[in-house]
RNA sequence: UGUAGGGUAGCUGAACUGGUCCAGCGCUCGCCUGUUAAGCGAGAGGAUGUGGGUUCGAGUCCCACCCCUACAGCCA
């Protein structure tokens, strides 16, 4: 395996004389008279390293399997680059091709694949620059991500992936089920867990538990939403970061999302400089823009009362009438995000009617403590909300919903955490995909993802 | 799921109102060359998404289906 210090990016930083042994897969190789030429990459860095192969090192037949996306060790001396466009570059020794890649048939080439004919190639599309500078950013946003709630004392929560509860308004879920294969109508008394089970579509109802023995946690993992949704910002099985705080209301919750938001783009901004300027380069010449941005600017914060009335005389044709008590449509928050006030936008306390049953009900009786946050380009990028922690008014607002199929006696665990010992609590949930979106500049969802599950697409 | 576009060589695109499907890149071969999106030349490579229909003749027109993209809804 890779040592430590003996990735790409470690050596190409090295000084000139050391000894080394690159692995990794080809870019492109060229041929000199003298020399050959390889551009070698093992994920670790968007720049190659250049391997230089002096003509009758190795027998042509070995040199002919050096085509893009082959396979390679290489063992030899890091020089000074005569050429332009590289401080080092590694003069071979030995060279021990793994595995070749037929040129004939290799999908890759060395020319720009556009992203919609890299996504049916989800085994090889990680190996090109750009997913290869997606992937690392994702990987350090994640990181970031978790350093954030970790430096704060937040415990990390393992919310279940299969889940007997219907976390109301979160959309439609798939099924979990051993039920076999051609059995007309399962009985769900005999099915594994003896009742219906889904894949959860979000662990906030199981954050809340913990919160109320942690006092701050969070979760980070996948959700599933069986929506028949076709948008370059929604998949069938994504990840939330779901974080939960006791002794917190939706003011303290509003100045957690801004933090939180602007930590993972500062700790991106420092740890994957190289991969951004890559993206901006190629997907969004206004990243750094965008980034720096929500960084330095305070969230604007309003309600939605005030949204409404900021959209009413914007003198604009809405497709979509603004008026009080129905939800801001995209081209509302649009409006809002990118024209009116140019950075991150949080709107607060909504009509009760259109928000999900757990959120705590405001005195004016008719909106509930919830928030969205939109940002430009992306739209909603974390919704939440500080939650209905009184026993009477919650149990009420639950039967309120019988109608649409909630029973009281599904949540009795939910309605006991206020019984005992519960306080305000409030919490949040974010798309990681979406703050991915954010900040790769990508604009598909799909591409932001290693394996994107969407209506009628499970390969990989 | 709705609306609007679109499926032509491995990739990106072209082909006027129906008349033998082109080019660049990639690939193969040759030449040149410390190259770096290398350069020059030659060659191979196509039942135009699938199935029907109209026509002397369909990439082009009609119908159905599949897939892709954008916008919208659902949301994160």
């Amino acid at each position: 395996m890779i040592q430590p210090g003996n990735y790409v990016r470690d050596l190409l930083k090295r000084a000139p004389g050391d000894t080394v042994c690159a692995r990794g897969w080809v870019k492109t190789r060229r041929d000199g008279k003298s020399v050959h030429f390889i551009q070698l990459n093992d994920g670790s860095s968007p720049t190659d390293l250049q391997v230089v192969v002096e003509a009758g090192l190795v027998p042509p037949e070995v040199i002919a399997r050096i085509t893009t996306g082959a396979c390679l060790s290489v063992e030899g001396e890091l020089v000074a680059s005569p050429g332009k466009g590289q401080a080092v570059e590694l003069k071979a020794r030995t060279l021990t091709v793994h595995g070749a890649a037929d040129p004939e048939e290799y999908p890759l080439q060395k020319k720009k694949h556009n992203l919609e004919t890299l996504r049916p190639l989800g085994h090889l599309r990680a190996r090109t620059n750009t997913f290869g500078a997606v992937f690392r950013v994702r990987n350090a946003l994640a990181r970031a991500i978790h350093h954030f709630f970790q430096e704060r004392g937040f415990i990390y929560v393992h919310a279940p992936v299969i889940s007997a509860s219907d976390a109301e308004g979160a959309g439609s879920m798939f099924t979990v089920t051993t039920c076999g294969t051609g059995i007309p109508a399962c009985d769900v008394s005999q099915d594994f867990f003896g009742r219906r089970t889904y894949l959860t579509v979000s662990g906030q109802l199981e954050a809340e538990i913990f919160a109320l023995a942690f006092a701050n946690v969070y979760t980070f993992g996948p959700t599933f939403r069986a929506e028949n949704s076709n948008t370059p910002r929604h998949l069938a099985e994504f990840y939330m970061i779901e974080p939960e705080m006791a002794f917190c209301d939706l003011k303290d919750n509003q100045d957690l999302a801004e933090a939180f938001l602007k930590s993972q783009v500062e700790q991106v901004l420092r740890d994957c400089r190289p991969d951004l300027e890559f993206l901006a380069k190629w997907y969004e010449p206004d990243l750094f823009r965008n980034l720096e941005t929500l960084v330095a600017a305070p969230f604007e914060r309003i309600t939605y009362t005030e949204a409404v009335a900021l959209l009413q005389k914007a003198g604009r044709n809405w497709e979509f009438p603004v008026d009080w008590g129905s939800d801001l449509q995209s081209e509302h928050e649009r409006h809002l995000t990118e024209e009116l006030f140019r950075k991150p936008v949080i709107v607060v306390d909504y009509p009760q009617q259109i928000k999900a049953f757990y959120m705590r009900s405001n005195d004016d009786g008719k909106t509930v403590a919830a928030m969205d946050v939109l940002v430009p380009r992306i739209g909603e990028i974390i919704g939440g909300s500080q939650r209905e922690e009184r026993h009477d008014v919650l149990r009420d607002k639950i039967r309120a919903h019988a109608d649409r199929g909630m029973k009281e006696e599904s949540y009795w665990w939910y309605l006991e955490l206020r019984r005992f010992g519960g306080v305000e609590h409030a919490g949040f949930g974010m798309g990681f995909e979406r703050m991915m979106m954010y900040l790769t500049g990508m604009k598909n969802i799909r591409d932001v993802i290693p394996f994107p599950r969407t209506p009628g697409n499970a390969e990989f």
